[in-house]
DNA sequence: GAAATAAGTCAACATGGCTGACATAAAATC
DNA sequence: GATTTTATGTCAGCCATGTTGACTTATTTC
Protein backbone atom coordinates (compact mmCIF):
# COMPACT_ATOMS: atom_id res chain seq x y z
CA UNK A 1 0.00 0.00 0.00
CA UNK A 2 2.86 2.42 0.89
CA UNK A 3 4.38 1.70 -2.47
CA UNK A 4 1.21 2.98 -4.25
CA UNK A 5 1.09 5.18 -2.22
CA UNK A 6 4.51 6.89 -3.06
CA UNK A 7 4.22 5.79 -6.53
CA UNK A 8 1.37 7.90 -6.92
CA UNK A 9 2.36 10.80 -5.08
CA UNK A 10 5.46 10.68 -2.87
CA UNK A 11 5.73 13.26 -1.27
CA UNK A 12 1.44 13.66 -0.88
CA UNK A 13 1.50 17.06 -2.54
CA UNK A 14 -1.44 18.79 -2.26
CA UNK A 15 -2.61 20.97 -5.76
CA UNK A 16 -1.91 24.49 -3.29
CA UNK A 17 2.45 23.20 -3.01
CA UNK A 18 2.27 22.59 -7.09
CA UNK A 19 0.80 25.81 -7.17
CA UNK A 20 3.22 27.65 -4.92
CA UNK A 21 5.94 25.99 -6.76
CA UNK A 22 4.65 27.15 -9.88
CA UNK A 23 3.75 31.14 -8.41
CA UNK A 24 7.61 30.90 -7.02
CA UNK A 25 9.39 30.20 -10.08
CA UNK A 26 7.29 32.75 -12.02
CA UNK A 27 7.98 35.65 -9.29
CA UNK A 28 11.35 34.78 -9.27
CA UNK A 29 11.90 34.48 -13.02
CA UNK A 30 10.58 37.96 -13.34
CA UNK A 31 12.45 39.63 -10.82
CA UNK A 32 15.64 38.11 -12.02
CA UNK A 33 15.08 38.85 -15.81
CA UNK A 34 14.37 42.46 -14.86
CA UNK A 35 17.52 43.64 -13.47
CA UNK A 36 19.81 43.83 -16.82
CA UNK A 37 17.37 45.35 -18.57
CA UNK A 38 18.14 48.85 -18.02
CA UNK A 39 21.47 48.42 -19.11
CA UNK A 40 20.85 46.70 -21.95
CA UNK A 41 18.50 50.07 -23.19
CA UNK A 42 21.64 52.06 -23.20
CA UNK A 43 22.74 50.01 -26.32
CA UNK A 44 18.97 49.62 -27.78
CA UNK A 45 19.56 46.16 -27.07
CA UNK A 46 16.99 43.90 -25.35
CA UNK A 47 16.65 40.47 -23.19
CA UNK A 48 17.26 38.79 -26.54
CA UNK A 49 20.57 39.88 -27.11
CA UNK A 50 21.41 39.35 -23.12
CA UNK A 51 20.28 35.67 -23.61
CA UNK A 52 23.05 35.94 -26.70
CA UNK A 53 25.74 37.32 -24.76
CA UNK A 54 25.48 34.48 -22.04
CA UNK A 55 25.29 31.53 -23.70
CA UNK A 56 28.36 32.92 -25.90
CA UNK A 57 30.76 33.51 -22.91
CA UNK A 58 29.91 30.49 -21.65
CA UNK A 59 30.58 28.07 -24.73
CA UNK A 60 33.25 30.01 -26.62
CA UNK A 61 33.33 28.87 -30.40
CA UNK A 62 30.03 27.28 -30.30
CA UNK A 63 27.58 27.13 -33.54
CA UNK A 64 25.08 29.10 -34.79
CA UNK A 65 22.69 25.91 -34.71
CA UNK A 66 24.05 24.82 -31.27
CA UNK A 67 22.71 28.48 -29.79
CA UNK A 68 19.70 27.99 -31.95
CA UNK A 69 18.97 24.46 -29.84
CA UNK A 70 19.70 26.42 -26.58
CA UNK A 71 17.48 29.36 -26.99
CA UNK A 72 14.54 27.52 -29.07
CA UNK A 73 14.01 30.16 -30.95
CA UNK A 74 14.24 29.90 -35.44
CA UNK A 75 17.42 31.30 -37.52
CA UNK A 76 15.45 34.21 -38.47
CA UNK A 77 14.52 35.44 -35.26
CA UNK A 78 18.20 35.22 -34.16
CA UNK A 79 19.45 36.37 -37.21
CA UNK A 80 18.26 40.10 -35.82
CA UNK A 81 19.84 39.94 -32.35
CA UNK A 82 22.86 38.13 -33.36
CA UNK A 83 23.79 40.38 -36.72
CA UNK A 84 23.08 44.09 -34.56
CA UNK A 85 25.95 41.96 -31.76
CA UNK A 86 28.41 41.36 -34.76
CA UNK A 87 27.13 44.61 -36.49
CA UNK A 88 28.50 46.61 -33.51
CA UNK A 89 31.55 44.52 -32.35
CA UNK A 90 30.30 42.85 -29.40
CA UNK A 91 30.45 39.41 -31.22
CA UNK A 92 32.95 38.05 -33.36
CA UNK A 93 32.24 34.68 -36.19
CA UNK A 94 34.98 32.78 -36.96
CA UNK A 95 34.73 30.65 -39.82
CA UNK A 96 35.23 26.62 -38.70
CA UNK A 97 38.56 24.88 -39.28
CA UNK A 98 37.06 21.83 -39.19
CA UNK A 99 33.69 22.58 -40.95
CA UNK A 100 34.05 25.47 -42.94
CA UNK A 101 30.33 25.83 -42.98
CA UNK A 102 30.09 26.60 -39.44
CA UNK A 103 30.54 30.19 -37.76
CA UNK A 104 32.18 29.96 -34.40
CA UNK A 105 31.11 32.62 -32.04
CA UNK A 106 32.81 34.23 -29.86
CA UNK A 107 32.36 37.24 -27.48
CA UNK A 108 35.04 40.34 -28.57
CA UNK A 109 37.12 42.39 -26.03
CA UNK A 110 34.05 44.85 -25.99
CA UNK A 111 31.61 41.76 -25.89
CA UNK A 112 32.92 39.98 -22.82
CA UNK A 113 32.53 43.34 -21.06
CA UNK A 114 29.04 44.37 -22.11
CA UNK A 115 28.58 41.04 -20.89
CA UNK A 116 30.07 41.50 -17.48
CA UNK A 117 28.50 44.68 -16.74
CA UNK A 118 24.94 43.38 -18.02
CA UNK A 119 24.96 39.80 -16.28
CA UNK A 120 26.48 42.21 -12.87
CA UNK A 121 23.02 42.25 -11.37
CA UNK A 122 22.02 39.15 -12.26
CA UNK A 123 24.77 37.05 -11.08
CA UNK A 124 24.30 39.37 -7.39
CA UNK A 125 20.96 38.40 -6.47
CA UNK A 126 21.68 34.49 -7.35
CA UNK A 127 24.53 35.02 -5.32
CA UNK A 128 22.56 36.47 -2.18
CA UNK A 129 19.95 34.32 -2.66
CA UNK A 130 22.07 31.49 -2.55
CA UNK A 131 23.67 33.24 0.22
CA UNK A 132 20.60 33.67 2.38
CA UNK A 133 19.73 30.37 1.54
CA UNK A 134 22.38 28.10 2.70
CA UNK A 135 24.31 25.08 0.67
CA UNK A 136 21.99 23.04 1.44
CA UNK A 137 19.20 24.46 0.02
CA UNK A 138 21.14 25.37 -3.19
CA UNK A 139 21.17 21.43 -3.81
CA UNK A 140 18.13 21.50 -3.56
CA UNK A 141 17.33 23.87 -6.36
CA UNK A 142 19.34 22.67 -8.70
CA UNK A 143 17.91 19.03 -7.93
CA UNK A 144 14.09 20.55 -8.43
CA UNK A 145 15.66 22.79 -11.51
CA UNK A 146 16.72 20.25 -13.38
CA UNK A 147 13.58 18.37 -13.41
CA UNK A 148 11.79 20.71 -14.90
CA UNK A 149 14.13 21.03 -17.72
CA UNK A 150 12.54 18.45 -20.74
CA UNK A 151 14.23 15.18 -20.17
CA UNK A 152 15.59 14.98 -23.66
CA UNK A 153 17.97 18.12 -23.18
CA UNK A 154 18.57 17.04 -19.42
CA UNK A 155 21.61 14.69 -19.71
CA UNK A 156 23.18 17.78 -22.57
CA UNK A 157 22.80 20.25 -19.50
CA UNK A 158 24.03 18.08 -16.70
CA UNK A 159 26.94 17.05 -19.13
CA UNK A 160 27.64 20.62 -20.21
CA UNK A 161 27.61 21.88 -16.31
CA UNK A 162 30.07 18.93 -15.67
CA UNK A 163 32.65 19.74 -18.24
CA UNK A 164 33.48 22.98 -16.02
CA UNK B 1 39.04 35.94 10.20
CA UNK B 2 36.42 33.44 8.74
CA UNK B 3 33.43 35.76 10.26
CA UNK B 4 34.72 37.73 7.21
CA UNK B 5 34.65 35.03 4.65
CA UNK B 6 31.18 33.60 5.36
CA UNK B 7 30.14 37.48 5.42
CA UNK B 8 32.02 38.31 2.12
CA UNK B 9 30.62 34.89 0.66
CA UNK B 10 29.21 32.25 3.26
CA UNK B 11 29.26 29.20 0.48
CA UNK B 12 32.82 29.86 -1.13
CA UNK B 13 30.87 30.87 -4.72
CA UNK B 14 32.41 30.48 -7.57
CA UNK B 15 31.47 32.46 -10.39
CA UNK B 16 30.93 28.82 -12.20
CA UNK B 17 28.20 28.41 -9.71
CA UNK B 18 26.21 31.44 -9.78
CA UNK B 19 26.59 31.51 -13.76
CA UNK B 20 24.91 27.37 -13.22
CA UNK B 21 21.90 28.52 -11.07
CA UNK B 22 20.98 31.50 -13.97
CA UNK B 23 21.51 28.84 -16.56
CA UNK B 24 19.29 26.36 -14.47
CA UNK B 25 16.47 29.11 -14.15
CA UNK B 26 16.61 30.17 -18.07
CA UNK B 27 16.10 26.08 -19.15
CA UNK B 28 13.49 25.43 -16.39
CA UNK B 29 11.30 28.60 -17.04
CA UNK B 30 11.79 27.69 -20.74
CA UNK B 31 10.68 24.40 -20.56
CA UNK B 32 8.22 25.19 -17.88
CA UNK B 33 6.63 27.88 -20.18
CA UNK B 34 6.48 25.96 -23.34
CA UNK B 35 3.93 23.59 -21.91
CA UNK B 36 0.58 24.74 -22.36
CA UNK B 37 0.92 26.60 -25.41
CA UNK B 38 -0.40 24.31 -27.44
CA UNK B 39 -3.85 24.16 -25.87
CA UNK B 40 -3.66 28.27 -25.65
CA UNK B 41 -3.29 28.25 -29.59
CA UNK B 42 -6.98 26.70 -30.04
CA UNK B 43 -8.21 29.60 -28.49
CA UNK B 44 -6.39 32.26 -29.86
CA UNK B 45 -4.91 32.79 -26.79
CA UNK B 46 -0.96 33.15 -25.54
CA UNK B 47 0.88 32.86 -22.26
CA UNK B 48 0.01 36.32 -20.75
CA UNK B 49 -3.65 34.89 -21.60
CA UNK B 50 -2.69 31.83 -18.89
CA UNK B 51 -1.05 34.06 -16.31
CA UNK B 52 -4.46 36.28 -15.81
CA UNK B 53 -6.28 32.97 -16.12
CA UNK B 54 -3.96 31.88 -13.34
CA UNK B 55 -3.84 34.31 -10.45
CA UNK B 56 -7.33 34.99 -11.00
CA UNK B 57 -7.74 31.41 -10.40
CA UNK B 58 -5.76 31.97 -6.99
CA UNK B 59 -7.17 35.30 -5.63
CA UNK B 60 -10.78 35.22 -7.02
CA UNK B 61 -12.20 38.63 -6.45
CA UNK B 62 -9.03 40.33 -6.68
CA UNK B 63 -8.97 43.76 -8.10
CA UNK B 64 -7.94 44.71 -11.73
CA UNK B 65 -4.81 46.91 -10.04
CA UNK B 66 -3.89 43.57 -8.04
CA UNK B 67 -3.48 41.77 -11.21
CA UNK B 68 -1.08 44.77 -12.89
CA UNK B 69 0.79 45.00 -9.50
CA UNK B 70 1.72 40.73 -9.98
CA UNK B 71 2.12 40.82 -13.73
CA UNK B 72 3.81 43.96 -13.50
CA UNK B 73 2.60 45.71 -17.09
CA UNK B 74 0.72 48.00 -17.79
CA UNK B 75 -2.71 48.99 -18.11
CA UNK B 76 -3.05 48.87 -21.85
CA UNK B 77 -1.48 45.70 -21.95
CA UNK B 78 -3.56 44.12 -19.73
CA UNK B 79 -6.71 45.80 -21.54
CA UNK B 80 -6.26 43.70 -24.72
CA UNK B 81 -5.58 40.19 -23.01
CA UNK B 82 -8.43 40.58 -20.21
CA UNK B 83 -10.69 41.99 -22.81
CA UNK B 84 -10.78 39.11 -24.76
CA UNK B 85 -11.41 36.54 -21.42
CA UNK B 86 -14.58 38.87 -20.81
CA UNK B 87 -15.47 39.10 -24.19
CA UNK B 88 -15.20 34.71 -24.00
CA UNK B 89 -17.26 34.27 -21.23
CA UNK B 90 -14.08 33.47 -19.34
CA UNK B 91 -13.71 35.65 -17.01
CA UNK B 92 -16.81 37.75 -15.33
CA UNK B 93 -15.70 41.54 -13.74
CA UNK B 94 -18.41 41.82 -10.30
CA UNK B 95 -18.44 45.73 -9.42
CA UNK B 96 -17.13 46.09 -5.88
CA UNK B 97 -19.76 46.67 -2.88
CA UNK B 98 -17.39 48.42 -1.07
CA UNK B 99 -15.74 50.50 -3.45
CA UNK B 100 -17.59 50.50 -6.74
CA UNK B 101 -15.04 51.67 -8.59
CA UNK B 102 -13.48 48.45 -8.36
CA UNK B 103 -14.04 45.33 -10.90
CA UNK B 104 -13.53 42.45 -8.90
CA UNK B 105 -12.07 39.23 -11.16
CA UNK B 106 -13.52 35.82 -11.10
CA UNK B 107 -13.25 32.49 -13.52
CA UNK B 108 -16.72 31.92 -15.16
CA UNK B 109 -17.42 28.10 -15.09
CA UNK B 110 -15.73 27.85 -18.59
CA UNK B 111 -13.07 29.89 -16.98
CA UNK B 112 -12.25 27.75 -14.43
CA UNK B 113 -12.18 24.43 -16.74
CA UNK B 114 -9.95 26.55 -19.51
CA UNK B 115 -7.48 26.72 -16.83
CA UNK B 116 -6.95 23.85 -15.26
CA UNK B 117 -7.04 22.56 -19.19
CA UNK B 118 -4.24 24.58 -19.95
CA UNK B 119 -2.47 24.40 -16.34
CA UNK B 120 -2.49 20.54 -16.39
CA UNK B 121 1.08 20.07 -18.37
CA UNK B 122 2.78 22.79 -16.17
CA UNK B 123 1.26 21.07 -12.68
CA UNK B 124 2.60 18.01 -14.15
CA UNK B 125 5.65 18.83 -14.93
CA UNK B 126 6.10 20.38 -11.69
CA UNK B 127 4.73 17.56 -9.79
CA UNK B 128 7.34 14.70 -11.03
CA UNK B 129 10.06 17.21 -10.75
CA UNK B 130 9.09 17.69 -6.96
CA UNK B 131 8.91 13.99 -6.51
CA UNK B 132 11.92 12.94 -8.19
CA UNK B 133 13.77 15.82 -6.45
CA UNK B 134 12.19 15.01 -2.99
CA UNK B 135 10.94 16.60 -0.10
CA UNK B 136 14.13 18.43 1.17
CA UNK B 137 14.85 19.60 -2.13
CA UNK B 138 12.11 20.90 -2.19
CA UNK B 139 12.18 23.30 0.47
CA UNK B 140 15.46 24.30 -0.95
CA UNK B 141 14.00 24.86 -4.19
CA UNK B 142 11.28 27.13 -2.33
CA UNK B 143 13.66 29.15 -0.33
CA UNK B 144 16.14 29.88 -3.23
CA UNK B 145 13.21 31.34 -5.26
CA UNK B 146 12.00 33.46 -2.52
CA UNK B 147 15.10 34.73 -2.11
CA UNK B 148 15.67 35.90 -5.74
CA UNK B 149 12.18 37.74 -5.92
CA UNK B 150 12.77 41.48 -4.70
CA UNK B 151 12.47 42.66 -1.31
CA UNK B 152 9.45 44.71 -1.76
CA UNK B 153 7.74 42.03 -2.89
CA UNK B 154 8.64 39.10 -0.90
CA UNK B 155 6.51 39.94 2.53
CA UNK B 156 3.26 40.07 0.78
CA UNK B 157 3.88 36.86 -1.19
CA UNK B 158 4.47 34.83 1.71
CA UNK B 159 1.50 35.95 3.31
CA UNK B 160 -0.50 34.95 0.23
CA UNK B 161 1.29 31.53 0.49
CA UNK B 162 0.89 31.18 4.19
CA UNK B 163 -3.30 32.29 4.06
CA UNK B 164 -4.27 28.84 2.09
C1' DG C 1 27.95 14.15 -59.15
C1' DA C 2 23.99 14.41 -56.10
C1' DA C 3 22.11 15.11 -51.73
C1' DA C 4 22.29 16.90 -47.23
C1' DT C 5 23.75 20.38 -44.01
C1' DA C 6 25.17 25.11 -41.93
C1' DA C 7 24.25 29.49 -42.37
C1' DG C 8 22.19 33.72 -44.24
C1' DT C 9 18.45 36.55 -46.19
C1' DC C 10 13.94 38.66 -47.73
C1' DA C 11 9.20 39.37 -46.72
C1' DA C 12 5.16 39.34 -44.06
C1' DC C 13 2.80 38.67 -39.88
C1' DA C 14 1.44 37.98 -34.61
C1' DT C 15 2.00 38.68 -29.74
C1' DG C 16 2.61 41.27 -26.09
C1' DG C 17 5.19 44.67 -24.18
C1' DC C 18 5.48 50.12 -24.15
C1' DT C 19 4.20 55.53 -24.02
C1' DG C 20 0.98 59.30 -24.13
C1' DA C 21 -3.40 61.33 -23.90
C1' DC C 22 -7.86 61.43 -22.42
C1' DA C 23 -12.68 59.87 -20.25
C1' DT C 24 -15.70 58.31 -16.59
C1' DA C 25 -17.31 57.11 -12.25
C1' DA C 26 -16.70 56.83 -7.50
C1' DA C 27 -14.29 57.84 -3.28
C1' DA C 28 -11.72 60.77 -0.34
C1' DT C 29 -10.49 65.22 1.17
C1' DC C 30 -10.78 70.05 2.22
C1' DG D 1 -20.56 70.87 -1.48
C1' DA D 2 -16.70 71.53 -4.41
C1' DT D 3 -12.28 69.69 -5.45
C1' DT D 4 -8.97 66.25 -5.86
C1' DT D 5 -7.59 61.66 -6.09
C1' DT D 6 -8.22 56.94 -7.39
C1' DA D 7 -9.79 52.75 -10.19
C1' DT D 8 -10.70 51.59 -14.46
C1' DG D 9 -11.23 51.88 -19.41
C1' DT D 10 -9.96 53.29 -24.08
C1' DC D 11 -7.78 55.18 -28.45
C1' DA D 12 -3.69 55.46 -31.12
C1' DG D 13 0.75 54.26 -32.32
C1' DC D 14 5.41 52.28 -31.54
C1' DC D 15 8.87 48.57 -30.56
C1' DA D 16 11.00 44.00 -29.48
C1' DT D 17 10.91 39.58 -30.47
C1' DG D 18 8.73 35.73 -31.71
C1' DT D 19 6.56 33.13 -36.04
C1' DT D 20 6.12 30.93 -41.16
C1' DG D 21 7.58 30.36 -45.87
C1' DA D 22 10.64 30.71 -49.65
C1' DC D 23 15.06 30.88 -51.49
C1' DT D 24 20.47 31.29 -51.80
C1' DT D 25 25.27 29.99 -51.03
C1' DA D 26 29.02 27.39 -49.53
C1' DT D 27 30.53 23.16 -47.98
C1' DT D 28 30.40 18.45 -46.60
C1' DT D 29 28.77 13.86 -47.06
C1' DC D 30 27.23 9.99 -49.58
Amino acid sequence: MADIKSQANPLFLTEEEIRQGIELLFYAYRDFTSDPDEILAEYGFGRAHHRVLHFVNRNPGMTVSQLLAILRITKQSLARVLGALVEQGFIRQDQGSVDRRQRLLYLTESGEALERRVSAPQRDRVARAYGEAGAEAVAGYRKVLYGLIGPAERDSILKSIERR
